[in-house]
This record gives structure tokens, sequence and C-alpha cells, in this order.
DNA sequence: AGATAATGCAACTATCTGATTGCGCAAATT
DNA sequence: AATTTGCGCAATCAGATAGTTGCATTATCT
């Protein structure tokens, strides 16, 4: 379990998407959030100490409760890698465009 | 191997996501691909299979090369899960401007 | 037609992953 | 002070995953 980790190996599994969605509305102490899964509560501990690894999330210590809440900083990192692939793509669509526009000329 | 693949998954390896990269500005064939990594061909080809099954690849046979290029459209799946995401995220930074905003009336 | 090149596919292996179980510790409740 | 509650941590296990090796298939080249 000592393995890096990864925003986007972290995002890969459902269940912690689900957690994070779920966070992204509230902060939230982990028996509270795995009411809402059909999961354990150590499963769903484990989930989030991965995203807590990773900076998906911060901890913030209430008595005995600890709650959760999302480290939206850390999502710009898939947003970022996203948007530079839809770049790259843009940009093709955009050679594609002159290709497009140079056969026209020829064609007159 | 007969898993059910998804998108998140297919992006959480390293090399899969450099894939992507790479065919974003161009289509390739196997062999040109896994001549810009360290990994066998075997290898990339089995995360070309991967990236292929949950549709963010298509083939393209010409002679006897096969040529692999993006689909587009699949990695908005992606892009709207962020898109969702942040939506939610910025909900509650505007709730939290009301917040503030009703704080600031009290004191008045 | 025979040799070579470009791939896919199947078997096998080491490693990783998600989930369960059991334990221990600190805060809150009685 | 004793009990309960909320939580993390370690061990364990079945299933998944990435990579290697070897072989079969089809297209191109000589």
């Amino acid at each position: 379990m000592e393995t890096r980790r990864d925003v986007f190996q972290a995002i890969a599994d459902p269940t912690r998407r689900a957690i994070l969605l779920l966070l992204a509305s509230q902060a939230m102490a982990p028996n509270a959030i795995a009411e809402e899964f059909h999961t354990s509560r150590q499963a769903v501990s484990k989930h989030i100490q991965i995203l807590t690894e990773c900076d998906l999330l911060k901890q913030e210590q209430r008595g005995r409760e600890i709650y959760y809440h999302i480290n939206g900083n850390k999502i710009q990192e898939v947003d970022q890698w996203i948007a530079q692939f839809k770049s790259i793509l843009e940009t093709q669509f955009n050679q594609l465009d002159k290709v497009l526009l140079s056969m026209k000329k020829q064609n007159k």
C-alpha cells in the first residue's frame, strides 16, 4: 500500500469518485461517508486514506471526529491534463481546416 | 482481462496517458508507438487494446498496418465529470459568499 | 513461392489493489 | 471510572493488472 499515489489512479475507482462528489458539497466524517455507501467503514476509510495521500482530501480534526474536505487545487491536475489534450486536438482540427481550405482553392 | 473497462481506469496508467497524448497529434501504428517508449511492443499493444476496448481509440487498417487514432468524444466523459465536480464546488463558494454577505449585514 | 514485417492473441508471472477482520487508542458519554 | 463511539493501523486474501515470452496470421517484398 506504500505505492506512489497519483491523482489519476485515485479517481480510477468509482467509489472514490463518488466520495469526492459527496465531499464536494460538504465536509464529512468517515462514518457518515460510509453510511452513504454499501461498503464497510474500513473499506471507505482506506479509500479516504488513498485520497488523502495524494492530497485530494484534507483532514480537520473536531473532537474525536475527523472531517474530510476537498482540496480543489488538486483536481486541477486532471483538469489540466484534459485541457492539454483538448488543446492538441483542437490544433489538429485547425490544421484540418487549413487543409480543407487549400483543397478548395486548388479546385478553383 | 475481460474486466469491464472504464475511461477513468484507462487513463490511470501513465503509459496509456502518454499514448493518448502522442496520438492526439497524429494517428500511428503500434510499432511506431512502441518506439516512442521504453517498453516492449507487446506491452504497448496491450495498452492499445485496453484503450480501444473502452472506445478511447479507433482502428483504421491500412495494408498490414493498423493506425490508431483518438476518439475525442470519449475523453469528454472525464471532462464532464470534472465539470460536474467543479460546478458543485463553485456552488459551495457562492453559498459561502452568501454567508459572508449576510454576516456583513448582521454586523451593520 | 518464400522470406520478412506488422500485428494480434494466449499462457504465465510478479506485483498491485480492494475488501475483510481484528486490534488499539483517544474522545465523549454514563 | 467504566463504557461507548469514532477512527486509524496492520495482517491477510482473492482478484486484477502490467509485463514477458512464444506463436499464429495476414500483407508486403524479392
